[in-house]
DNA sequence: TAGCTAATACGAAAATAGTCGTATGTTTGT
DNA sequence: ACAAACATACGACTATTTTCGTATTAGCTA
């Protein structure tokens, strides 16, 4: 059996898959759009990110036109666990407590009472 | 006034300063011989790499022995904030509690009852 | 004191990431 | 039909991170 190979995004290459998951599709321009409002970047470095990005797998596209369109190849879900569980060993410890502690502390990323009440859901479900 | 400096370890800084933050002193040898439990790596990497960490102010060192005298010079629960922060921009869209549901999911990293019990604790505080 | 071990310093290679210029070809509007 | 705008390919340059070999010096021990 094949280990479902375990990608890890850079920091450039997870701007540009959080553009195309919540896009599903998207050309590369479209992605460079989105990306230039955050940062001050190129047309050909978004292009040439997202043609390594086709090469490693992590995203696929379609070129049967002319313009290219492209969607993400990995799981979102998949990945955040996959590299949240790398930083809970890498800065946590190991200890995802630590990791949901800081993080419901964290002044410039605060939860909404509506989050606070989802989190508390899973709490209670988790503590049967 | 001078802004904190915003230190971004890198990934083996990282498991450098874990190290540290456990040990509160350690000479070269004692993190690399922590460092080779995990990883297969020379000793005069870690050297390097602790020199390096000691001229970017991530480490302070005392050298007036002949074997150094390390300790970390960036104080965790800060360090880790911090670069929490980015990971909730970079990789849950700026969403803390996407990033506590994934944790809290985490199969790899259960959390005990009295983990449970503590976020329960810290939750009903911020519900206030 | 001669020689082995242990420690740091330093330079530089190797690996990885990010950046962009230029070439080339396609489409489109006038 | 031709120029301007647009798209991809690709190579190369820069920067950062990681790795380690070699040199040098200090201390210990037989």
């Amino acid at each position: 059996m094949s280990v479902p190979k375990l990608i890890k995004p850079t920091e450039s290459e997870l701007e540009i898959l959080q553009i195309l998951w919540t896009k599903g599709l998207a050309t590369v321009r479209e992605v460079h759009e989105e990306l230039a409002q955050i940062k001050d970047v190129g047309y050909t470095t978004t292009l040439k990110l997202m043609q390594i990005m086709n090469e490693k797998g992590i995203v696929k596209r379609d070129d049967s036109m002319r313009t290219h369109v492209y969607q993400a190849a990995v799981n979102k879900e998949k990945t955040q666990k996959h590299l949240l569980s790398k930083i809970i060993d890498n800065l946590f410890g190991g200890s995802p407590t630590q990791l949901i502690i800081q993080a419901l502390g964290d002044e410039s990323h605060k939860a909404s009472r509506e989050e606070l009440d989802k989190i508390q859901a899973l709490l209670d479900s988790l503590k049967k």
